[in-house]
Order: C-alpha cells, then structure tokens, then sequence
DNA sequence: CAAATTTTGATTTACGTACCTCAGAATTTC
DNA sequence: GAAATTCTGAGGTACGTAAATCAAAATTTG
C-alpha cells in the first residue's frame, strides 16, 4: 500500500494538520516537529498523490498559446494541434487558450505576453522570436514564477522552461549531407553541381540555423558542391514560385534545391512547370498535404519534418510537469527531426 | 463549471443512487427512468471524472509486459524502459510486471500468455512471434476482455487491440531507397553493383518483412543492384562477424550491406578488420551504442530505429485507454522509423 | 386485493488530499 | 509569574465518484 499522509502522521506522532502544514509549507510548525515530519516522508517514501491533491484543490491548469497567425500549412496544422488539445482539455484538467498574434513581429508578441503576464495563469508557450524586447519580457514571466515553454522557434539562453521543436542546426546539416549523398554520382561530376536554397526570411532564426548547419556540411564534405545565393521566399506560394522559376532559368544546371521554410506550394508549381535537361533534387521542409503529394509523385526527394503534434503535446507534458515542480523525461520531450522519404511516408 | 453525478440527479429528478445504477450499469433501474437519466447525461454533455472515479475505486491498473530474455542491445533498452515505466508506476495510477520468456520459443510465449489469463490483468503487452498457438491464445485473452498490445513485433489479423512498432516493410523500402540512392554514382557504375544483406533469422517475421522491402524497391527501382543471398547471422555477434568478414572476402566488391537485424556489434568489428579497396555503404537498424559509435565514424552511413522508449510509453497509453473504453490518438501512437545520419544523432 | 417482487430514494462511507476553524498546549516575552 | 505569542491537535468540509445499506414506493404476480 502506498503510504498517505495519515500514515506520516502516525509515525511522526503528530496531527494530520502539522503533516499537512509541513508538506504545503505553511508556516506554524517549528523546526523540531518539522523535522520529525520531515523524517517520517523520507523513511516511508511518501509521494503525495497528484490525482487526489487535483481533485481536492478542484485544480485545473491554464495554459495560454501564443501562435503567429500565419497561413501556411505548417502552422495551421501548429493551430489545429492546439485546437485539438483544447478539444480534450476538460478530461486533462487543462485549460488552454490560444492567442493568435501577428507574424514576424516582435511587438505584438512582446504585448500578447505582457496581457499573459497580468492573468498569471500555469504556464505559456510561444513561438518565440529572437528579439532583445522578447528575452526582457520572458525574464519578466521567469520572475513571476510563469512556467513558459517555446514552441517551433526558440529563445535560447533566455529564461524559458523548455524548447519544444527541433534542432535546427542538425536539420540543416541532415539536408546538407542528403543532399551530398543523393547529388554525388550522376549530377555531381568531376566539374562540381550547383544547388540554390530557398529560405522564408533569413531575418528568422529557425532558417538562419538551417541554412548554416546546410552550409556548414557542403562546404566541409562536399566542396564541389556550390551554393546559389540564397532565395528569400518569404514563406509566400507566389513570390517563391517566381523566384524559384527565375532561378531555373538563369542557371539552367541546378541540380538540387534545398527548400529550408514554409512556401513550398510555389516550388513546387515553379518545379512541375520548369522543363530543363535534368529535374534537380529536391529536399523540402514540414510534410504537408503538397510536399506529401510532390514526394509521392517524385517531385521532391526528401522531406524533414517536425511533428506538430508531437511538440503541442510536449509543451503542456512539460508546462504540467514544471507547474507541479515535477521532473520531465527528456527522452519523451526530445522533438526528432523525421526524415520521410516516398518510401517511409506515414 | 463541468457537471457532476448531482447535476444529472437534479436535472433527471431521480436521486443518485440512480444515476449510480445507470452510470456504472448496475440493474434495478427500469428503462423509462435509465431513458430520463441517459437524455440528462446527453444534455449536461457530462464526461466521468476518471480520476476522481479511480481515487473513489483506489484504482490500480495492472498491466503484464512478456518480453524475451534476448541479449542483444535493442531488447536490453527495451527492458530498461519498461523498469523506467516501472519505477514511475506508482505516480501514474499503474503495476507493471515484467515476464521474461526464452526468446524464439511460441511455446514459453503461449505458457506465459496462458498465465497472464488466470491472472486477469488490466492490460498485457507482449513481443508476438507469429504461430498459430500465440494466435489462439490470443483469442482467448480477448474473450476474457483482457486488452492486448503486440511490442516491437506483431501478429496480424489477431484480437491485439494494437500494435506498438513499426511498420518493418516500410522499413526495408526505406532502406532499400537509401541504399539505392547512396550507391549511385561512385559505386554503381554501368555494370552494377553487388549488395549483402545480414538479418538475424527469416524465420522472424520482422527480419521478413524488412527483407520484403528491402528487395522490392531495389528491384523495382534499382535494377542494376544485384542482392547476395541473404546472411544469417542469429543476431549473434560472433557468427556475425564471422559471415560478414567471409562474404566480403568471398565477393570482393561488396559495394553495400543492409543490417536488418541485431547483432551489429559483430559486423561492425568485421568492417572494421577489412580493408578491401573501398569501403561498403552501410545501412544498419537500431540505434544503439555500437551503431552510435560506427556511425560517427563513417563504418556505418545510415541507421534506421525505433525509439524504444515510445513504444513502450504507447503501449502502456494504449492499454490504460482500452481498459477505460476510451479512443486512442492514432497519431501519438505512430510509432516512426527513425532514419539517423551522423548529422542528426540526439 | 394481498403478497411478492422490482425499482427507487435517502443516506452513508470511502478514496487521498487541501484547507479551514478553534481550542488547548507549549513556549517566549515582559 | 502573568501575559502574549507561537505551536499543535482535533475535527470538520470539500473535491467527484463508487459502492453499499435499508427503507419506501411502485409494479407485477397469484
């Protein structure tokens, strides 16, 4: 039998009320019965109960998600993720709210956390974005005790709780020597192959990262490989179409895109419509209702995906965890980078 | 305010003993009233407690995990993370109990089964191994409602309620993908390359289906890849060693080899012994200490796994909600094929 | 219509914890 | 040593559900 708090009571000598003074630090013990106490917790392995505590305190927790209102797939899929968790909530004692703030803005998202901040509720995740104003609002949350978790896009060496996404360095660097692996042969010659990026913004740092950990592995093992100027799509079907499409024009050899942001519709009209001696290789970002089709149809090559619903799931396991102080099993948290190919799709 | 039993009393009119009788489907309630007590329940929208139901029925859920008593590094971490579940039981409400079986042995599975029956556990979870007496026992566990997860290897077209792995021909296509994809260009020339395959046993349904994958993408997509007849190593290190080491001495332009199966330790040390003219392409399966290790150092180029933390984290999930009635959340309990380069290691 | 049976109500206890009150004991302060 | 203060005990109520008892009401049976 699990020992419960009469059980310490019985073995400290004390009252059920001086036990639960001492397990919810409330003050009028001294020091000499706490200890007492204290000892009795430790000797009988007492863990209190959660489900009864919850119960008793009529507890729910309430959690706030801040998400860019942007429209590509990805984060409408990061939207209904979060919608489907609210869906479940009343079973999970959970109580969330989503806040949609516009994208790319550091203000808004600065303001949506300051609201957050005067409702004190059990924990906050968000998309962060890295910005000084952002770092200053989030120590603020640290202080008033607001658990915080990031979502997708970190704010490292900040006060957050947790990072809920992937790395996006290594995404970069597994795209980078994809990309290697599958040019070298028949596109990469003794001459060398040229390969062009498309990125949302470089202003964010989730493509920063991934263009560099790309970079990084080209240049390192496969120097013969060479990188176009990078293409800022804006994560925007139109834009990224025509850019993609005036790339292939004007250098006729690509032999392979590396796709890092959302956007990836316009590439892939851009690439059903190109015609050139050769399709390139193709390596995508996010598995969405297109990149899934284009990689069964042999349009793309490869896609790296984070799962939404994965990190919705383990931002509040953690905000729940961090709320009772509880430890996290890293294992469980840990955001992989999936790699699907047309062969492994789910 | 989410409603409660009394709520349902007050608005059907009847008391809660009633509601109790309808509730938990006990008799003694005539069809007219059970009808008024149903419509309040469909019009509150009420959902039981289960947490405060399990805390009044001091609720433990005792479920059995029958694993083999293999030596091989995946079926270690396997054990090691249902002793994690173990020690974190008691918080969530769970017994486990772990049974070990000789491995390879239907009849141990089915005696274990058989024990698991008499015992009436809330949920039991087991590695399958595909014969016709594990089947019927099957049936029998479901006939007696005990809710029933197949780990790492299943039984198809059986009563399990689900399965916790992953889908091995998936698995073999993926690899079979890689493999092709890798080896064109420096290795496969006009004239085609040769590939090995090492599995444990084709009489395991795992190793077939991988090998299944394996082959019909390499003949369907890569026609000039020429698969060896298939090594079979026992998934035991030595013997492994020792066969990969004479077939690469045997055929000595080995351009690939495909590791379906445990074991890697020994092929790892015999690719490390050759030193034929060029080094093989390696595609291995589960990430463990030695395939870690080969793989930073460039012995092995891809490994294929399958968290096994998740699995049994999801079975677990599983069972818990079979034994409540309640749905399962497909996507959660996706189990992936993780694909690793040495660009993405966690 | 009375007797037997079934259905229902009212009430209680329990699960393990939280939180409250109030009285009495122990300690400290003056 | 009395007064003030600090501790501690005893007891209760609550959370939402399960499960039991027993009496009263309604229904069916003979």
């Amino acid at each position: 039998m699990k020992p419960t708090v009469h059980d310490i009571a019985k073995i400290a000598g004390v009252s059920l009320a001086t036990v639960d003074r001492v397990l919810n630090g409330r003050p009028g013990v001294r020091s000499v019965t706490r200890g007492k106490v204290e000892d009795a917790i430790i000797s009988l392995g007492y863990v209190r109960d959660l489900a009864a505590a919850n119960l008793a305190k009529s507890r729910t927790y309430s959690f706030v998600f801040i998400l860019p209102a942007n429209d590509n797939s990805f984060m409408i899929s990061l939207h209904e993720e979060v919608r489907g968790a609210v869906a479940r909530s009343s079973a999970e004692r959970t109580d969330i709210r989503i806040v949609d703030v516009p994208p790319f803005d550091p203000g808004a998202l600065v303001a949506a956390l300051e609201t957050v901040l005067a409702e004190k509720p059990a924990g906050v995740a968000f998309v962060a974005i890295d910005a000084p104003e952002v770092r200053a609002v989030a120590e603020r949350l640290r202080q008033a005790g607001i658990p915080m978790v990031t979502l997708v896009s970190d704010l490292p060496d900040s006060s957050r709780d947790h990072y809920a996404g992937i790395d996006n360095i290594a995404a970069g660097r597994t795209a980078g020597s994809l990309m290697g692996r599958f040019l070298s042969g028949p596109l990469l010659g003794e001459r060398g192959a040229t390969v062009a990026v498309l990125a949302g913004s470089m202003l964010v740092r989730d493509h920063r990262e991934r263009l560099e950990g790309f970079s990084t592995v080209i240049a390192q093992a496969y120097p013969n490989v060479h990188i176009l100027p990078v293409l800022e799509g804006r994560d925007d079907p139109g834009l990224s179409e025509t850019m993609v499409a005036e790339a292939l024009r004007r250098t006729a050899d690509i032999a392979g895109i590396y796709s890092l942001g959302a956007g990836n519709r316009g590439l892939i009209r851009a690439l059903q419509k190109a015609h050139g001696p050769r399709r390139p290789l193709v390596i995508a970002h996010e598995l969405t209702a297109s990149t899934r089709a284009a990689l069964a149809d042999g349009v793309i090559d490869a896609v790296l995906n984070q799962d939404a619903g994965h990190e919705v799931r383990s931002a509040i396991r953690v905000l729940k965890a961090k709320a009772d102080g509880l430890p996290v099993l890293a294992a469980q948290e840990r955001i992989r980078i999936d790699i699907f190919l047309k062969d492994n799709l789910p």
